[in-house]
DNA sequence: CAAAACTAATCAATCGTTTGATTAGTTTAA
DNA sequence: TTAAACTAATCAAACGATTGATTAGTTTTG
């Protein structure tokens, strides 16, 4: 059936980035993920062309539902400047810690110091993310909710950077941390929260003062 | 002569450290790294023992530099705990932005999630670090001099987590601070500064309440 | 000369990919 | 209806290329 079709490729999606998630792009063989997805070797070249192939299909299906997601963030006019910037770190946590995997993966491309097709994709698609978080905290410094002397750029990067410092270096966050950021459990009970009302905390005493 | 010696396996370190950057450890190979540092393959298996121990020689060598400084800081007694702070984020930052190609082959490795002897290896160089950073956060709680309610590890993680970002992400930093990160004017006449001031305003906002 | 430094040639292992054969299910045709 | 023709999915096996590492032999150095 297609369904059925369907569901296997994506299944070989799902657990391809794992993957490449642990092992990076060169370390992950062909025979390891198709062994972890259960599929014959040669399943992933008749579905996905070539291992780069497979690869690329992982960032376009990610990157699909992705774009629906940030749409609907920026447009909340009732709510004060603080209140967006809440909200927004909310969905923005969930969202990623949700979606590690492919977020590491996302981001060691993107720390390629030489630019292709991919990296250009990429980071295209993060800087209507930025831009949409950016817009947020210019709002709030024009209404005069936030301090005007902040460096807003700056915050941007702290935002992201605090987010892939705990999600993209498990070994070092979980040391860091006491739990294991890897843990499903521990990721839903401890670390969300805790990035969240963390981050609040530390933009409500850089920006409202 | 044993100069030229030293000074050979300095180049090799060199260049390696630049491929390893770009290709990461799987994808750069040893034909790669010792055609591109002009010596005969074997070369590296007779300096290093294998293209591991060549990958961890890259960090002892960085690693051992760094630590000096860091040793200065931790045991400052005269100065205060923000005034340690501010030194110690002023030498990560020039150190830090100046040997970026080392840092971004940091990153992408310890990014890995699962965990294999050389992550280990890597997890325990860089905890070393934090570890002294972490005891400044911890000595100003205890004098006072910080506020006690903060959520010191996840400092760590913004700092760290901020300068990564800014370095080892080019191609979005590039656009959303205005200038070229990957430029070595705009790193010293612009990053430098900026990066600098933005951190000890930001951790002097929430820590300092 | 003896030890250290260096090289070209070669090793087994693993890589991503391709192959020809087989299965199961659907469509066509008489 | 039923047998033949066709298609997509799947498989084990093998491909040539490349990997990190080692060998045996040569050159350099003190």
């Amino acid at each position: 059936m297609e369904k059925e079709k369907i569901d296997k490729k994506d299944h070989i999606l799902d657990v391809a980035e794992k993957v490449f998630a642990e092992k990076g792009f060169d370390g992950a063989s062909t025979r390891l993920i198709s062994g972890e997805a259960g599929v014959n070797m040669a399943m992933l070249n008749y579905y996905f062309g070539s291992k780069e192939g497979l690869f690329l299909a992982i960032f376009e299906r990610r990157i699909a539902s992705f774009q629906k997601i940030l749409l609907g963030i920026g447009n909340d006019e009732e709510s004060s400047s603080w209140g967006k910037l809440e909200k927004y770190l909310d969905s923005y946590v969930d969202k990623v810690v949700n979606n590690n995997c492919f977020h590491v993966m996302l981001h060691r491309e993107i720390s390629k110091t030489k630019k292709t097709e991919l990296t250009d994709k990429i980071t295209n698609i993060i800087m209507q993310n930025v831009i949409v978080f950016r817009n947020i905290l210019t709002g709030g410094i024009k209404n005069g909710e936030f301090n005007n002397t902040c460096d807003i750029d700056m915050i941007v990067a702290t935002v992201f950077g605090t987010k892939n410092y705990v999600v993209n270096t498990p070994h070092i966050a979980s040391l860091l941390l006491g739990y294991d950021v890897q843990d499903m459990t521990a990721q839903e009970e401890l670390l969300k929260p805790r990035l969240k009302a963390y981050m609040k905390g530390l933009l409500k005493a850089y920006l409202v003062n």
